[in-house]
DNA sequence: TCAAAAGTGTTTGCTATACACCCATGA
DNA sequence: TCATGGGTGTATAGCAAACACTTTTGA
């Protein structure tokens, strides 16, 4: 069955870029391509809108359905659409950014996929397309909003230690951060809440766990 | 002609948010639609993306043909596409939104449009689509980005005082702002040239004139 | 001479940064 | 007992906010 239309349309796609921490370093996931073009080559996971399906819902399938992962939440990060990004015709790609705790996620590859995996963002592969280009504009992203919002905590358990959370930090800002200064600041912001229970990871003493509270507190005022 | 695809496809339009200062209030530019669906309904400038054409150059030719505005700086907001926002069939709309300085604009209603006009914010009328939400959408980031850029700029002419420059921060955030405050924030971050040039806008005593300087100098830093 | 807008400094509190040692615990 | 990571306080400088009067000039 074929679909007629008395202007040209382009192809309209969703691609995630999908951030975590591993190994210490931050990676992203990537998919290899079952198909042509660039068949063989790694690429953002993603695929082309079903025509009565919502993009979120779109990007969270072809999620689903080439890396097996779920449950993420998705955040429209910008369109691209080069005349030439595509060989086989005009594809706008409306891509979508977010961020996952590693531990939770049960990866495996998928239909399109011939192969899915992690990658840390200063060791990438050769890409599809623009996904290069994609993935520069999602880093940018993710550095502007870690000041302005919450968005860290999507890197850890619910439960997390101070210490971790620094760690976590660092390896986003790239730079060293000073202990004292950076727990001052998280205890008295008022967005962790104590758990009550200690741990022991790999150190010798316990630390305090500490869990994100709902929301900042500070929101609710306006 | 027709064309014709094995899979259907969505139509992809481009939309444009200009926001300008008029008459003490933050404005916006809108067309009355001449065609179904929504005839005669104000709604954004914008409209189908040619099949070879860039996104953003398919933002700037609409709004030429719309409107008559021309030689804007225009910044990708965010793509709309849910399934029923356009009665007609699945439309994707990427929006782009812009600031312009109202005096530098000769506005006059284009082929799709009966009419072409300039609409405060606060008093918008019926709108087209899912153009209410867009515009809020736009506005959000409007707000966002006056603290992180020198955007203000673009809604003032090449040389303005700091009075004229206080007068737009105070409609863009609808507050008050101090006076001395706010011109020793301005003078020492250097973002402004003092031009030498003085001159009297209706009041009484002049007032000295300032240019923005190209770039953030601490930006060059980086 | 007065009305109307331009211009000018100081104080105070908060926030960001720099910096070094003690504590608890398992091996 | 020592190695490892968790936990703690103070001093300083820069920034944000509050606040009221003088100057210029045309009408």
């Amino acid at each position: 069955m074929t679909h007629t239309y008395q202007y040209p349309h382009p192809a309209v796609t969703t691609d995630v870029v999908l951030f975590t921490i591993r190994e210490d370093s931050l990676q992203l996931l990537l998919i290899r391509r079952r198909n042509a073009p660039f068949e063989g080559r790694w690429a953002l996971p993603g695929g082309f809108l079903d025509i009565d399906e919502d993009l979120e819902r779109c990007a969270a399938r072809e999620l689903a359905e080439e890396t097996g992962v779920t449950g993420i939440e998705l955040e429209q990060l910008r369109t691209f659409g080069a005349v030439d990004r595509d060989p086989r015709e005009r594809v706008i790609s409306v891509v979508y950014f977010a961020l996952a705790r590693v531990e939770n996620l049960h990866l495996r590859a998928g239909d399109d996929a011939a192969d899915a995996g992690w990658f840390a963002l200063r060791a990438l592969p050769e890409l599809a397309f623009d996904h290069d280009q994609i993935i520069r504009a999602a880093h940018e992203r993710l550095v502007t909003e870690l000041s302005r919002s919450k968005i860290v905590f999507q890197f850890l358990p619910e439960t997390f230690t101070l210490e971790e959370l620094r760690r976590v930090y660092e390896i986003l800002v790239d730079a060293e951060i000073d202990k004292r200064n950076f727990r001052r600041y998280f205890l008295t912001q008022g967005m962790l809440e104590p758990t009550g229970q200690l741990c022991r990871r790999g150190g010798q003493r316990q630390a305090r766990l500490y869990r994100a509270r709902e929301r900042d507190p500070v929101a609710h005022l306006g």
